[in-house]
DNA sequence: TTATTAGTTGACTAAAATACTCGGGTATGT
DNA sequence: ACATACCCGAGTATTTTAGTCAACTAATAA
């Protein structure tokens, strides 16, 4: 799993759905106004998120996209894992050249921590992102640090 | 911050430095050989590693690289921000064409996110990595997932 | 039905980042 | 002196990012 701007810009612009969830379908080109993104490239991304089932789309005036199901049920995990195409490929494949003994460790190790990483992201939805930054906006100055759960 | 294969590799090799901490100085052909990494990028990496305080190194022979705090002391993060030289600088820097309303919401919900999981990561240290590996190893066939705690 | 809207697809491209190589250094221990 | 191993800068192939362009299809509204 990576964490680029690639994943920042499909993350953002999910959200930008989740924020318009059940009510029309969103145009492409709102959310390039709104979140800067070229429309060209939204197209490219949205053409993966729609493979991966995660928006749906409707053509023609009044069309655009939404989420093909709600903001609750959508973890940012799949957001990231869906414009990601990982063919992760780990260096040791099978067997290869590393048989478990001290050789490669800390290649478990690495793993073992991005799937703890990638654990967390699949722990999170995007409807509590949105439902976390609305309660942070009414306590004004509270705790600046969000609350997560974990799986 | 991003997460990519640069990151992994510094984190790699940080965890095989970690395994041998306080023994004697790791050279990077060590490095290389175990996790199949080219010479000339380690010393690429180790020289920002070095530039951050994260190793220190003697030369001649019998050097090499030692971390310069137990791994204890050394967060994931710390590693992967000293090779990453992020600048981030996001899309609308202070004020530039997003005023706080509408406009840039899901912007500033991925800046929260993405708080967190830096959070996340600076909560997890190299030697807890380590830890946790040793304590599954004995476990057997415990619990795949790895508990860590959040700060 | 015809114009317009908006998604769909594919090919192509500039720029940046990644993952290296190469070739020389310089310090240090034996 | 000499081998070891870090140090450093320049160069480079490959991949990814981020985007353009153009043609096409479906759906709606006039």
């Amino acid at each position: 799993m990576r964490l680029t701007t690639k994943g920042r810009y499909a993350v953002t612009a999910m959200l930008d759905l989740s924020l318009n969830y059940g009510i029309r379908p969103i145009t492409l080109a709102d959310i390039s106004d709104r979140q800067g993104i070229s429309l060209s490239y939204l197209e490219q991304l949205f053409a993966l998120l729609r493979r991966q089932g995660l928006v749906s789309s409707s053509r023609g005036p009044g069309g655009g996209y939404r989420l093909s199901r709600p903001a609750a049920e959508m973890t940012v995990l799949d957001v990231i894992c869906a414009v990601d195409e990982k063919i992760e490929a780990t260096r040791c494949d099978g067997k290869a050249n590393c048989d478990g003994d001290e050789q490669c460790l800390s290649h478990e190790l690495w793993q073992s921590l991005s799937d703890q990483i990638r654990n967390y992201l699949a722990g999170i939805t995007l409807g509590e992102v949105v439902e976390n930054h609305k309660k942070m906006q009414v306590e004004g100055e509270g705790e600046q640090v969000i609350k997560f759960e974990m799986a």
